[in-house]
DNA sequence: CGGAAAGTTGAATGAAGTCAACGAGAGTGG
DNA sequence: CCACTCTCGTTGACTTCATTCAACTTTCCG
């Protein structure tokens, strides 16, 4: 699989379009093909640590990795979730300041600092997009923040499993707003617990709430079946109250 | 005040160096001279809408304005502060998410949009301190997610107060980690509860508290006077539990 | 001076946290 | 193949911290 996807032409590449390289024409893919490498970091690897310095800087190409943070006391909270396409590291400064862990397998496409650097200062189509993709982890992060700081337990649990719809409606391009769903959860009570500022036994109570309300199916605690979305979304209290975007 | 600015050379800006203009030449400089203009919004007046089409990006020149959501039943979550230099709207997206309210009299150095978006394009100075601006809040945002989901209603005002002093520091260039310090709220108590994700009541009681225990001195309800940071800091938890960098 | 807005304080309520026990699967090794 | 263990997840009983509802005080402006 390593070997397989190290031998991986970009064009091929399955996030080709998504990525940072999304608008990137021949000659810059050829140049980004150059100095790429594959990594495959295991199911619960570190890939940085805050305080770190970071000698490269990657996509996500498969699998789920998250971003968070660890008070001194063992508090803790996840503040992004990165699936395939999106980027890791910070292009102009060498410290990151959260822990990045990939939540599964996951393969990253790196590219060294200061060689991908230099191609952002000559290649304004990276550069572009890696502001594009900035700004929309910045409405992700303000979204989350008033998940945090003003939705209860149970709408909090609603969101989440919403956004995993979302996105993963956006990677395969399908647009379903109502009608049956099948969810493979990428994480654990205890991520899920640091993602959404709950406890583990408060997430675990709203999963048996929502089961008991028919909102959804619980096959195996990883596996959420939403019999219909247009049930669920009600109650999730986007500002506007309606279904999502 | 508003004329006298709208006169004002870019080379006397008070944010030159900080703003999206801070990687300018002088050449650049010109340009952007060439499009600006100024605009004073009063204490309360609306900047921009969620939803609403922008067509001015602007940095903030002086004064305070708040980012906000507001879900339909009224709950209100702020997910950023904006202070002078600090840049509104996205280059690329005539639509914002978030509502943004003047929390002072805030005057504005505006761009249209599409002149702008033309300036980035040729301009990859203005590109490069955009992106990098925008990462620092992607950072700030997050900060404030881990803030919103795992500290106490204490350390949330202790962060608060903080922050502040900080961001005077930054600006000023006074670098005090310990030693009396005097902060002039910009919010009211309401607008602080909505940054915290708490409730009035909560908030006030929280300054009541730190009062009782002499961390702070309140000579008005908008005046804090900290009397020394070094016993502040502690009880900031941070990651590392030690002093703000 | 008077009225509204902003801020503080108190008492009661409630949602989520804590502590603790129990149950279900997954993997290991006899 | 089954027993064993270990991790993960669920459930229950109780506690706690922040919220809610309400009254009161102070400050700000017209």
């Amino acid at each position: 699989m390593n070997l397989r996807l190290a031998r991986t032409s970009c064009i091929e590449c399955p996030i080709r379009h998504r990525a940072v390289c999304a608008e990137c024409d021949d000659t810059e893919l050829a140049v980004l093909e150059g100095i790429k490498s594959y990594v495959t970091v295991p199911k619960g690897g570190r890939i940085a640590e805050a305080g770190e310095s970071l000698d490269h800087l990657s996509s996500v190409v498969s699998g789920c990795a998250t971003v968070s943070k660890t008070l001194a006391d063992g508090r803790r909270q996840m503040v992004g979730l990165l699936l395939p396409s999106d980027f890791i590291g910070r292009p102009g400064r060498a410290t990151l300041s959260f822990d990045i862990e990939a939540a599964t397998d996951v393969t990253l496409c790196r590219f060294q600092r200061r060689a991908f650097e230099a191609i952002i200062r000559s290649s304004p189509n990276v550069a572009r997009r890696l502001l594009t993709m900035t700004l929309d982890e910045l409405d992700v992060a303000r979204d989350w923040q008033v998940l945090l700081g003003r939705l209860t337990a149970r709408e909090r649990v609603i969101h989440f499993l919403l956004s995993l719809v979302r996105r993963e409606a956006t990677e395969t391009g399908a647009a379903h707003r109502s009608g049956p769903v099948r969810l493979e959860l990428p994480l654990s009570r205890e991520m899920i617990a640091d993602y959404l500022g709950l406890t583990i036994e408060t997430t675990s109570r709203q999963f048996t709430a929502l089961r008991k309300d028919g909102l959804i199916e619980t096959p195996t605690a990883r596996t959420i079946v939403v019999p219909d979305l247009l049930n669920l979304m009600p109650e999730a209290m986007d500002e506007d109250g309606g279904p999502i975007a």
